[in-house]
DNA sequence: CTTGACCCCGTACTACGGTACGGGGTTTAC
DNA sequence: GTAAACCCCGTACCGTAGTACGGGGTCAAG
């Protein structure tokens, strides 16, 4: 156990995760099966912290857990075509930029309503349900 | 019940989402409170459509049912202070900029992946990991 | 060579966000 | 005036994402 390696404890206090979590993580898939030590205990790599954070940041931004496994498995690997993982790639791009554009609406009505504020002006009743109203995916 | 309103159902159907969460929804305080009739039917106001799809689009951005009842309650009333609606905005203003941040990272990440498809080039393990990864709150 | 901190595993429990069910009254259309 | 479609309510149930528990083995320090 070089200090290239976690035990799990460790990995989860560095993350600030629960120590069951992780497990819980690894079951879901979203860690890969870390080698273990001759009496069993996990040794994650250093860069796990790096996942796990990964992870806790794209659930904030509406992730599921599934679709965070998915954004992991993209990569350029001998197993997938080139073609393949573009496409993915695509349609996961597509998804993040839907996102942006509805939180960029909600921040315009939200500005609105500051300056509404400030100029203590009365204003529509609830200006942030202007944003995010459309049908569009 | 003139067109201006809408039954449970209706509204249900035309927010698309089940009659059993619109109910859910209003016990947990989303949507406020409708009139009925003499019998008891809930009669919604046309715009609770909207409100349906803000709360929708919402949980898409990782807000739960908690957050986007103080995102909804956001407004200029005689109730509260303009500082103190001001306070509060500008706090939401904060969240959804650190999720736009957090998706425009992700989002820089997948296109140097998909560049590196496109040149067949070998590229890093997951360039994803690269992203999000900072402590930043 | 024991004590405390750590790890193993399986299982149970929790909170949140719904969704279904079922027994009953109401409204609409024929 | 009756059948179909709708609504009421309370309660039970579900999937996701953890979190706790507990009985047992391991490791490092004194």
């Amino acid at each position: 156990m070089n200090r290239e390696s976690l035990t799990i404890g460790k990995l989860a206090r560095e993350a600030g995760i629960n120590l069951e979590t992780v497990r819980y993580y690894e079951r879901r898939g979203l860690l890969p099966k870390p080698p273990r030590t001759a009496s069993g205990y996990r040794l994650f790599p250093a860069d796990a912290t790096l996942r796990l954070r990964f992870i806790r940041r794209s659930q904030e931004l509406g992730f599921s857990l599934k679709e965070i496994r998915e954004l992991l498995a993209l990569r350029v690997s001998p197993r997938t075509t080139s073609a393949e993982i573009r496409k993915r790639t695509e349609v996961k791009i597509a998804d993040i930029e839907q996102k942006i554009k509805s939180l960029e609406s909600m921040r315009k009505s939200l500005r609105k309503l500051t300056s509404a504020c400030a100029g203590c002006g009365p204003i529509s009743e609830c200006p942030i349900l202007e944003s995010l109203g459309g049908e569009g995916a």
